[in-house]
DNA sequence: GGCTGACTTGACATTGTGTAAAGTTGACAT
DNA sequence: ATGTCAACTTTACACAATGTCAAGTCAGCC
């Protein structure tokens, strides 16, 4: 645990995770900076503003948790079906781990456009492996008909949204392991043939 | 148009949903004030603090719009299948009325206690439209097994939460029509028995 | 005439972000 | 040993937005 060997660029961005991950409400830079054992302003010397600091971390979590390696899976699925839901298992079992920076990102979205900008980023490549897993399951003729590849792209973003996993799990009480499942689930209905 | 024979009140609570609604950013207290005619300070006679002014807002909207009637016909629907689909056509429709406010008032959670507890106010009587809409479906014996009531009104409930309105209405650009057309069908086969 | 309520004007406290400038400190090179 | 450099500290301030406070205006009304 000893955070003495480590620089003090990466104290920050450990001290930012820590607090915006748990959960105390709001984090200023203040508290960050305090976190890490050093004084505001010397954060400033690291990151231009609160918004870079935060993407920076977001870009931390996403090294420190190897989310490249947990996405990997569901690219190399045989199946369509696999591949869906190799997906809303990685990215589903990830949201937990990037909430608090998450939350953090989302508040800042209104007023600061750069922030806008990242985080739409890391939502558009979501996106993406929505449509891989889609184009996979039209490929195996396993599309639902009358629904667009676009639209089920759309329907499966959004069920793996962040805000829709805060409402499962924070608001409503789910563990994680039932909302992989009933996402799992309900995403399958959603997008398979068949059904009513 | 003419806002002269409305009272001071009425015509802050106007201006406050037209600035909100109008998607126009952050919208101010000052903003307000000056759409409203008045000195900003004049605004505080009114409303303690933004957050009061703008619960006072929704409930001004539900006044207007009258929500109670619009939820009046689920009530009334014979079947559950019925029932289900009308709150989805209530509910959704009205989604967009508040929208500006809704956002505001998102916005404030963090911060303002008070402002929390006035829209989880508003989310839980919609849960409860919900609840009733699926124990209409459970009596009529039309509730996936598997799937507890608790369950399935959650995810009858997120569905039909604002962000995935915003994601899919505004990010994504489905039409009205078509979001209510593609939640109805989505809820249908998560929550009715059959699929698979 | 004088009171009252609604509103205005101007000043100020507060909170958090971000900028700026000057000083300290320790490591390292020569 | 001395000088330099980078990292950090301290202090101070600008800024936006909310909210408070006090004094003043003004119309209507008893």
């Amino acid at each position: 645990m000893s955070s003495e060997a480590l620089s003090t660029r990466t104290r920050i961005l450990k001290s930012a995770w820590d607090l915006l991950e748990s959960g105390a409400g709001k984090t200023r830079m203040s508290d960050i900076a305090k976190a890490a054992g050093i004084s505001r302003q010397a954060v400033y010397l690291h990151f231009p503003n609160r918004a870079e600091l935060l993407i920076a971390t977001t870009r931390y979590i996403d090294e420190v948790k190897d989310v490249d390696a947990r996405l990997a899976a569901s690219r190399s699925a045989p199946s369509g079906e696999a591949r869906l839901e190799a997906f809303i298992a990685a990215w589903g079992n990830y949201i937990p781990e990037i909430y608090g920076v998450a939350c953090a990102l989302m508040a800042l979205e209104d007023s600061d456009p750069e922030a806008r900008l990242a985080w739409d980023g890391r939502m558009t490549a979501v996106r993406e492996g929505c449509a891989a897993a889609v184009t996979a399951l039209q490929r195996d003729g396993m599309l639902q008909e009358g629904l667009s590849p676009e639209e089920a792209t759309d329907l499966l973003w959004v069920q793996l949204s962040v805000p829709v996993w805060e409402q499962l799990v924070k608001t409503c009480g789910w563990s994680q392991a039932r909302y992989i499942e009933l996402t799992t689930q309900t995403a399958r209905r959603a997008l398979l043939p068949g059904g009513r």
